[in-house]
DNA sequence: CGTGAAAAATGTTTCGG
DNA sequence: CCGAAACATTTTTCACG
């Protein structure tokens, strides 16, 4: 049984989209004139893209900075087994600590690309002699610290 | 003229963060219930979260694959000369791509982090020669393919 | 800050085309 | 599938404790 891997949007839908990728509290009334639909019509397409998963969730986004978790770093994380049981242990770990913001297993060279989240170095340290050296299975790690966060988010194109 | 690197958030406030930034169309009924408020005082924090910045932005979020674009790059990028004219341009060039979905300037072995989602690899490649090779002051990237997403989003630990 | 109730805005459903 | 109108829910505002 797969996921479907794909849904038919039309041009109304990529409108609706790219506005509530932005805004999803905005009024239906202005997306409706934005995209040139009634707002009944906006509605039911939003219904829709919601219960087919299209959109996932809608959520707040907060300000790391102004709730004093201003130090992003991005860490490389190569393992010592590539046997399936320890990866997902790892998988795991990483996926439990609330300050990685984002994991991704990818090819390559390394294992594992975490995106933490923290209030200052110390923090890191800390966390990194929890889950990289007591966690287990993980050979090396290579820590690079974000300096300017160009650009953020997890916007996706719909065009 | 700094802005303000911290706000005073209670216990009340955290909580209603957590739950905001699970479910944004929440009705303050249930979020009331959930932290222990009346529905005006939610409202009125969540109303104050928002004009202080600490709440950013409200967004809905979608499912890439579902729209067509299942593939998530991770490219390491070594500039050619630190110029600040020319990094800032390299900025630039990043923030306007609309398949690059974070970018990080960072310290170390290279400068900037990107992180791609595009339709396949042939899209990539032909990004690839144009903001990379045809852009400028590109010494040299490193490409690596998400084989799986383990966790996403912008979460930030409030507590 | 809580309550309660009224007012305003928003979202949802119905129904004819 | 659309849109207009009726309907339901939610949010906002206010007086008072």
């Amino acid at each position: 049984m797969r996921k479907t891997v794909s849904v038919s949007l039309d041009e109304f839908d990529r409108k609706i989209l790219d506005a509530v990728q932005d805004d999803n509290l905005s009024p239906l009334r202005l997306i409706a004139d934005k995209v040139g639909l009634s707002v009944p019509a906006v509605a039911r397409r939003l219904q829709r893209l919601r219960e087919t998963g299209v959109i996932e969730k809608d959520i707040s986004v907060v300000d790391q900075d102004l709730v004093g978790r201003p130090l992003t770093l991005i860490v490389e994380v190569t393992s010592e087994s590539e046997r399936l049981e320890l990866l997902d242990a790892m998988r795991e770990r990483f996926r439990a600590c609330p300050q990685i913001q984002q994991c991704y297993y990818v090819t390559g060279q390394v294992d594992f690309m975490l995106v933490f989240n923290v209030r200052d170095m110390e923090e890191y340290t800390a966390l990194t002699r929890q889950i990289f050296f007591e966690g287990g299975n993980v050979e090396s790690f290579r820590t690079f610290v974000v300096m300017d966060r160009v650009k953020t988010g997890m916007r996706t194109v719909v065009g």
